[in-house]
DNA sequence: TCAAACGTTGAGTGAACATTCAATCAGAAG
DNA sequence: CTTCTGATTGAATGTTCACTCAACGTTTGA
């Protein structure tokens, strides 16, 4: 007979329950009640840990910006090593997330920041570091990459348009139940960066021609 | 003595109210009581109306679907003549609507279509519907720029694309309190069309020369 | 003038909500 | 074994929720 796992300790069981309760119903859609049961706790252990609802979604909030790292960019990382290409693969990942559930659910941290960024002004400021946190590593892709993209873009404005399609196409995919809107809006990202890139092969070209006495 | 303006009828004033609420705070944190408060009518009058509070929400979705001509793409279209340009009055139109609240709201239809597309399901097609009358809207104005823009582009894919930048933009907007990444987003699409209609130009350039005995 | 039809009134319904707290428990320290 | 400490228990709190319905007005048509 196999061993008990052993439970996780009450903190643990709180925050995945309403981690993944948020996710799936929303924050005002979720009663307490429920992450109680999903969670087997009494409502006195999530008082005691946690001195409100509120509160409780903050940590949910603070464990995905710890998340961030381990569960979504170095997977990424990992299986891809030209830092174009991450771009991209972060974007398949998210669609192969979503799609096996025919995008029922959205983005977790995309569908907290329209649901209580105006109503509960202590969690909008998390939900934004997520996002900075998201759009730092694209940022960070995109400098690595050099003079592959030209000179003159704006590597940070570039990050923050993929996480807009990210955000925006699977919005979409999530009213249409469908990943078209979605798989589009990448298709599109994916023929403007190739513009990008040959515009910067150009620039490199012109550009060894004038100064290839510089060595390189 | 001004006369007192006639007040609307029971079924605007409620739909006035519960579109208000719903796009301010939300769906789940909007009570039916205070729908009735700001419409100024009792609860039997609006159960007379709506069977109830998901109905109400139905309701003021198929009045968004109405309302789009009308209030978002008609002023465009008035203001703006060239078809490419009225992308980006479009995107330019939904900033200056939401800029001077400091992008406290966001977009009606996104946020509802993140809170309830997969706990309604009779309201998700609602949804559904205004985002594709959104978009084909944008098509059209694409279609209409005809060969300034590649022949291969696939205009309902560009089309979704923008209506991604301004969902996508607008999130982050809101989590930050700030137009930067709304505005980065939009001027990356700037940069993308630019290229795209350059590139199109050379095509044309080189079809006119490979044809030019066709006439033109 | 009357009655049928229809919209409106608003107190009232039970259920679900987030939260509390005195009692109880388990484990550590002496 | 006793005492202390901190986590856990779970019934109970008051509030708010969406919604109901018998009574009441007002309009309509003959």
């Amino acid at each position: 007979m196999t061993p008990a796992a052993p439970q996780p300790d009450t903190k643990t069981r709180i925050l995945d329950a309403a981690a993944r309760l948020f996710h799936e119903q929303g924050f005002n859609a979720t009663g307490v009640s429920t992450i109680l049961r999903e969670a087997n706790i009494n409502p006195g252990s999530l008082y005691n840990l946690f001195p409100s609802k509120d509160a409780l979604l903050g940590a949910v909030l603070e464990r995905y910006t710890e998340l961030l790292y381990p569960v979504v960019m170095k997977p990424v990382e990992d299986k891809t090593a030209d830092p174009i290409d991450r771009v991209f693969a972060l974007l398949q990942q998210y669609r192969d997330w979503f799609s096996p559930l025919e995008f029922r659910l959205g983005c977790p941290i995309g569908n907290l920041a329209l649901e209580v960024a105006d109503s509960h002004p202590e969690i909008r400021p998390l939900i934004q570091r997520n996002f900075d946190g998201w759009s730092a590593f694209v940022e960070k892709w995109l400098i690595e990459a050099g003079d592959r993209l030209p000179k003159q873009l704006d590597r940070k404005q570039l990050a923050a348009t993929v996480l807009t399609v990210m955000e925006g196409g699977l919005m979409q995919a999530r009213s249409s139940r469908s990943a078209a809107a979605y798989d589009a809006s990448v298709a599109q990202l994916r023929t403007y960066f190739d513009l990008l890139l040959s515009q910067a092969q150009s620039e490199r070209g012109s550009g060894e021609r004038a100064s290839r006495s510089s060595g390189g």
